[in-house]
DNA sequence: CTATGGCCCTGGTTGC
DNA sequence: TGCAACCAGGGCCATA
């Protein structure tokens, strides 16, 4: 699924075909990806305008547009679960799942979404939408000291709070496996009992294991994840735990473990990731 | 404050 | 073999 790492490659790889394109015109195929909008409305917002810039928050591809050198509002793009973002040659088909197209002065953006959970959303002013989301894993406010003191002032289980984007933004289901394993926490540890160095621990295994997936142009162990050019991304070689479960542990060779935390698959080494004594709830 | 469960969707998988 | 039931999964919302 499009986390961080993914999004930050289709990103990096759309950016050169977008950045300075004009939007000429576009068609909506499926209304509910524009979130409420009307389709003449999001067409007569976008039409005209030019890309000024591509960037990424949190899970989301933010695409800056100016008309007549000035600010004229900003896509932003939530891929969800099977959502794509890809510039293709001008009157080339994309498919049955194609949501959303914006003719440029230079081939057209699609946007692709088979379950039609993604949004593909124009906002004026795009704080409306990335407001409360919490601080960028690899940004500078995501520090040792910030994590441990905010682990510390809740009480929740570990894995649940990784993955809630209000406290720190762009991780998913397998990046939260993944570091958690590399930091050796059980996803059941509640977080306010994490010793000092296992916090450490925790923030080098989160920046890691996000480069290292950025590197590989993120994880595509299905049919769904592929860049812009249509490479499928190489991390899911690297995965530790997540989809692993029943084959031996990397590190130590015990059996991988699968378990539901919040309705959520949850990987884990239950050699590397001891479950401290009353820690969380719910069954193994 | 924290947790739970439903909803949105569809293709792929499982079970009979 | 055929078909229906079920599942995954991010974010959001209502409820406990």
């Amino acid at each position: 699924m499009p986390e961080l790492p993914e999004v930050e490659t289709v990103a990096r790889l759309i950016r050169p075909r977008l950045e300075g394109r004009r939007i000429r015109g576009g068609w909506v195929g499926w209304e509910r990806s524009l979130g409420g909008m009307e389709p003449e409305a999001f067409l007569a917002a976008v039409e005209g305008t030019r890309v000024a810039r591509v960037w990424r928050r949190a899970k989301q591809v933010v695409v800056d547009l100016e008309r007549r050198g000035r600010p004229a509002g900003h896509l932003l793009v939530h891929l969800r679960m099977t959502g794509r973002l890809q510039v293709d040659p001008a009157g080339s088909d994309p498919g049955p799942y194609a949501r959303v197209g914006l003719e440029l002065d230079r081939g057209v953006l699609h946007f692709i979404d088979v379950r039609k959970f993604g949004r593909f959303l124009f906002r004026e002013d795009p704080s409306e939408v990335l407001a409360g989301l919490g601080p960028e894993p690899l940004g500078e406010e995501f520090t040792a000291a910030w994590l441990g003191s905010e682990l510390r002032r809740r009480r929740r289980l570990l894995k649940p709070l990784l993955l809630d984007q209000a406290f720190l933004a762009g991780l998913g289901n397998i990046y939260v496996d993944e570091a958690l394993h590399a930091a050796r926490l059980h996803p059941l540890q509640r977080s306010d009992r994490v010793r000092p160095e296992r916090v450490r621990a925790l923030w080098a295994a989160i920046r890691a294991t996000l480069e290292a997936a950025i590197e590989r142009e993120g994880s595509s162990f299905d049919t769904f994840y592929r860049t812009p050019e249509g490479r499928p991304g190489s991390y899911q070689h690297q995965f530790q735990v997540y989809g692993r479960q029943g084959r031996p542990c990397r590190t130590c060779g015990a059996t991988v473990q699968r378990i539901v935390v919040g309705q959520r698959g949850t990987h884990l080494c239950p050699r590397c990731q001891r479950r401290p004594r009353g820690a969380g709830a719910g069954p193994a």
